[in-house]
DNA sequence: CAGTTGCTGATTGTTGACAAAATACAATAT
DNA sequence: ATATTGTATTTTGTCAACAATCAGCAACTG
């Protein structure tokens, strides 16, 4: 017999689609912040029904990307750059110290050099201006780290703020410093090339603090 | 005419006394973690139909409390202790010192004497092994300071670990010094009302070692 | 007897119809 | 004209029926 195996079949449901459409819409920017959603339109728009419309509503609302006002309208959501700054990137910053921490012995050449790819991709996109693009190289280069990690509570928590950041960016792109992108990334990936714990730590703050001051019109 | 005027009507949706009901029973232990969620004997013991139920679970599912494998089905998570000190607590704290340095100016007396009920009201349930109490007024105090805020990622956040740290609590309370409780509390809040940012910082930080943590956002 | 295949009942996923509530707007009264 | 009330329409909330899927077990095959 052939080892040959097929691949499991992605057993999504219906709502699941739903959800990851929706979510899409949002963070692309077609349904801007203060769009309200009608479940009719949606439901139409994508041939389903409405339950699994309101399903994904509830999912979304919990990842911060709807605002529902019960027997009214659910609207999505806007966000401040200023509680994204100050409350949301730090915490993404603590879950990826925690992870590296926790598992540096799995910091191995294949590692490396998917994260190099990626800081590669950001040089290209940003000499293309694919703003967006430059969006999601960002938010791939930080998961990857958190991939690293078994903990459920990783993935989850990440879950509840990255589409927020994602929102957040996309919406702010341009007024960013892009050219500093590439080289800010890079010297993440050195650090953690070096294995050394505190080095590392010293470039996670170091980068917390360049996005900082990445926004124009901060403090 | 009067003065007078009614209080606003509280709109709760069904699914919404639903969710809570649901997550109640779950922080109570009556679903212990691992317990299957039939959306059938939930909907007939509440005397409702599934579809609020199934809002509900999406949405309990954001909030860390339910896992729902896809046509399979859908179980009371359990959680690591480790994740939760490392990971959940540490956002607590991050999210807790932003809101204190933010809203200094908020810390008045109407706040201390409300702190201070709840501290005393530890003592009291301490002493008489109130155990469940204990951990309602340990979440009370704590979210009494993030009320402080007025930013809507403050609460999200919150809402988004608060019953995965509630549920942790419950069910490892017993492994706990039920003595240091209330002295640890009262020495924040003596902290808070020096409103010396400083001694405060040091004193969440504190609160924060006595959980056998490290933290990474301090600089 | 091991291993596969085909049933059966239980449970989740989805749908379309109906009920409740909110909004917009016309009608009315002052 | 302005404010209030009534009404129509839109939208959300809820329900009960139907479809798809799964776990377990019996029947069959070699």
């Amino acid at each position: 017999m052939s080892d040959f195996t097929f691949k499991q079949q992605a057993n999504t449901s219906l709502r699941e689609k739903v959800t990851n459409d929706l979510r899409e819409a949002i963070l692309n920017g077609h349904l801007p912040p203060g769009s309200r959603i009608k479940e009719m339109d949606i439901a139409e728009q994508m041939g389903v029904s409405r339950g699994p419309i309101r399903e994904a509503i509830r999912q979304l609302e919990r990842e911060g990307l709807l605002l529902s006002y019960p027997y009214k309208e659910t609207v999505v959501a806007d966000l401040d750059a200023d509680e994204v700054q100050n409350i949301l990137m730090p915490i993404r910053f603590h879950i990826e110290w925690f992870v590296v921490k926790r598992y540096l012995d799995k910091l191995d050449d294949s590692f490396y050099a998917k994260q190099q790819e990626i800081v590669d991709d950001m040089r290209a996109a940003v000499e293309q201006g694919e703003k967006s693009r430059l969006v999601d190289l960002d938010i791939l280069f930080h998961q990857s780290i958190l991939e690293l990690a078994t903990e459920r509570t990783v993935m989850l928590t990440w879950q509840s703020i990255v589409n927020q950041i994602r929102l957040h960016f996309t919406k702010n792109i341009s007024f960013y410093n892009l050219d500093n992108m590439e080289k800010d990334h890079q010297d993440l990936l050195d650090a953690f090339r070096t294995k050394d714990l505190g080095l590392i730590q010293q470039a996670i703050l170091k980068h917390l603090d360049s996005d900082d001051n990445l926004l124009c019109f901060t403090k």
